[in-house]
DNA sequence: GTGATTTCTTGATTTTTGTCAAGAGCAAAA
DNA sequence: TTTTGCTCTTGACAAAAATCAAGAAATCAC
């Protein structure tokens, strides 16, 4: 089994081997230099995208500054949700932070999944909802937590990231300036 | 028809009146007191409410606060969807800031549904879909805004709410303590 | 390897927001 | 009506975080 399949079986759970194959065989292997985009804001986002290896950084850009909204690691799906289902310009730009392996799936084949395997959609809005509960979480962090601790909190469960990506980045996802971020993480490294 | 039924129609695109009928007349119409919960935190959420008239307050009780996540007015739906999906216990509790007019539906006859109406997994998941995006728009709101910002951006939206609950609660959905709510709200009457 | 970028850190300072405490305003209960 | 809560406001102060500016460190391109 690869990769791919693995991952889409603990996502959707999709038992069927033969369905499996199916939805995986619709995917196409493609890579991605270093500071290229998968998707620019303002376009039409008609792919959904599966780190095979590399990373991804996720950002909508504001008159002063970008802000950094997710980025995905290996095993990870990332499109701009909202244009990739209804079919309007993105606000996401997406940027390959490294060189990057990235399967790729057009919305037209997408579709094909759902015709095909019975019980897509239904394992399709299960997925959707663990995303959903991962975003309600990440509010809660903003509601009730200070920076010090959303630091804290990530840097316990994403400790690998911290010496693949710029900082800065992170820093924005958390919420917080580069400078902020600086500051708390030599306060959590004495 | 009934104004659930147009919700229900405008939310997930039923259009046929038959099925729009059938997943209608599964819900059932409670009332619930001023102050009294809906759904207390560590309980299995098993219904997925709507709220015909009145307001919901969802919170999340920490050791020292309770954070507000959201305020439901008539035509939303409310439930911890964690524990409703998952039935897993709830995190949220939910509780009547007036008295209110609820229309309830069990998870069981929530499962009928799918069942009875063929695209309804679909339907579902573009609902879920929307959702998502409110709450990736959320969170955008706290990495790029100030407190005041988000509070003019929310009061632009949902002026009508300010005189029908405490402040304090809109205070916490919005990420800031009840005083802070207070001030900007001076600043922006003048 | 060297020079040029970019990223990260640090300090000084300002702004924003939170905390604590007291009092005003209001609405429900006795 | 008076009392009792609750909610909101205000002030003084403290803490958290942002901004600005400079320099160090790391990384990239040649």
């Amino acid at each position: 089994m690869t990769e791919l399949e693995q991952y889409i079986k603990s996502y959707f759970g999709v038992v069927n081997a033969e369905d499996l194959n199916t939805i995986v065989s619709l995917f196409k292997l493609t890579t991605i230099k270093k500071g290229d985009f998968l998707l620019k804001s303002g376009k039409r986002c008609d792919h959904l995208s599966f780190v095979q290896s590399g990373l991804l950084r996720m950002f909508i850009s504001t008159d002063e500054k970008e802000i950094t909204q997710w980025i995905s690691t290996k095993g990870y799906f990332s499109t701009d949700l909202s244009s990739f289902v209804f079919e309007t310009p993105s606000r996401l730009s997406i940027q390959a932070l490294v060189d990057s392996e990235i399967y790729s799936i057009t919305k037209a084949d997408y579709r094909k999944i759902g015709e095909l395997v019975p019980k897509w959609h239904e394992l399709e809005k299960l997925f959707i909802v663990r995303c959903f509960i991962i975003l309600e979480e990440r509010i809660f962090s903003h509601l009730s937590m200070t920076a010090e601790e959303r630091y804290d909190y990530f840097f316990q469960n994403n400790k690998e990231l911290f010496n693949q990506v710029p900082l800065q980045y992170i820093a924005s996802m958390l919420g917080m300036t580069p400078e902020t971020f600086s500051r708390i993480r030599k306060k959590q490294l004495l």
